[in-house]
DNA sequence: GAAAAAATACCGACCGGTCAGTCGGTTTTT
DNA sequence: AAAAACCGACTGACCGGTCGGTATTTTTTC
């Protein structure tokens, strides 16, 4: 008896497979990397088949895509939550870096997907992935742009800079992924936002507080 | 008529042809990717046939590790040169980045093969590449260990910044081999050196002489 | 120093395996 | 009963690596 409606638990049998397979392929791609994570092997860890997979996405490189762009929203989404309270941009810097720094150390495979998938040649994969990139470095722009109108830190190339930022953290999270060691990351956090800051001639203080009342909550 | 004894030119045939396959795989990879590199391509490209290649590299990912080793040596050579007359670290440091960065941008396919290519997964070219980054990063590491020696700068955690930088150094190199371009990088690279150098807390004059060296030597 | 023998370098058709994508047919939903 | 979603055997292209055989270079022998 039982099941027989068509909306089961929340989303329809078709939702429920899309999620499926979006979910078995990011974890796939995680381990094996793009080329190594067959479709056929996807289609198995989702529990569906083949048929299902190209119904829903009209080739591999589709699915590749959506996986990216799911993950790329949700940490944007992650960031945006975190800096909207801070009133500084110097703040709003710190806890973008943060929050990208500490979901990465929470999520590897997350992370791995995101840094250490670099096809090169011309797969169509590669614009995909300049897209996401370009969202991060535009990110850290914003908030350098903002901070130099604020006066904190004086002119520069601002599109420059957010570029040896973002390669910053991603080499840094990329060797952390590699020698593993949860801890490391975490711990080292602080000093290279240090580092990241004083390259644009900001120096904060590492007890916290960029000199001014502490209102952290509230909105 | 003519050839027929031994050494014909200089080297033997048998190390033509293996620097034949070499600057092949290095053409090819630089387009197509490791992945995107069939050993027929190759082997069309260096006149040469398949059992020839076998002949002198056991696998597809041996050539392509020699190319790197290749790679790497030819500009760490150039690294050393450059930065053998300078006095202090922090010269040293400016002459190691200026020299590298200005490399890369002489040789975008050498760039592109350096850097763009992170095998995801378990290939077997993994090990190689981190050796190859390892190698650059350790360089960097050492000047800023003597930097501190030195008491240029204050004492930081060496392993992380040297990483940071040559993430940062990547990704804008990175970027600019996509965008094209040929005299953005150039124009960049002032600009790079001082903020790299700032984030260690090291101000340097933007006097671009730094008793500039004519390094002109080719890859 | 020439012929014979041995070792080295090279050739390219072929094999075995992989994998993205297809398609006729079945089941589920509307 | 139509439409949408799903199934999975199959196809066709691709590609790393092999292997029997040939050409070239080096060594040995007379």
């Amino acid at each position: 008896m039982a099941v027989k409606g068509p909306p089961q638990g929340r989303q329809s049998r078709s939702e429920v497979t899309r999620t499926l397979l979006l979910d078995a392929a990011q974890e796939i791609i995680a381990d094996r990397g793009y080329h190594g994570a067959a479709m056929d092997d996807i289609v198995e860890a989702a529990d569906r088949s083949k048929g299902a997979a190209y119904f829903h996405f009209p080739s591999k490189s589709d699915i590749f895509e959506a996986v990216l762009v799911r993950l790329a929203d949700r940490l944007e989404n992650k960031v945006q939550q975190a800096i909207s309270p801070k009133r500084t941009a110097l703040e709003r810097l710190d806890a973008a870096l943060t929050t990208v720094l500490s979901t990465f150390a929470k999520h590897r495979r997350m992370a791995r997907i995101a840094l250490v998938e670099l096809p090169a040649g011309n797969s169509p994969l590669q614009d995909t992935i300049l897209v996401m990139r370009g969202r991060f470095a535009r990110l850290i722009e914003t908030q350098l742009d903002a901070a130099i109108a604020e006066g904190a830190i004086d002119p520069l190339n601002c599109r420059l800079v957010s570029r040896a930022w973002f390669g910053a953290i991603a080499e840094v999270v990329t060797e952390w992924l590699r020698t593993g060691n949860k801890k490391t990351l975490e711990a080292e956090m602080p000093e290279l936002c240090v580092t990241l800051l004083r390259s644009v001639g900001a120096e904060i203080e590492p007890g916290g507080a960029a000199g001014n009342n502490g209102v952290s909550q509230d909105a």
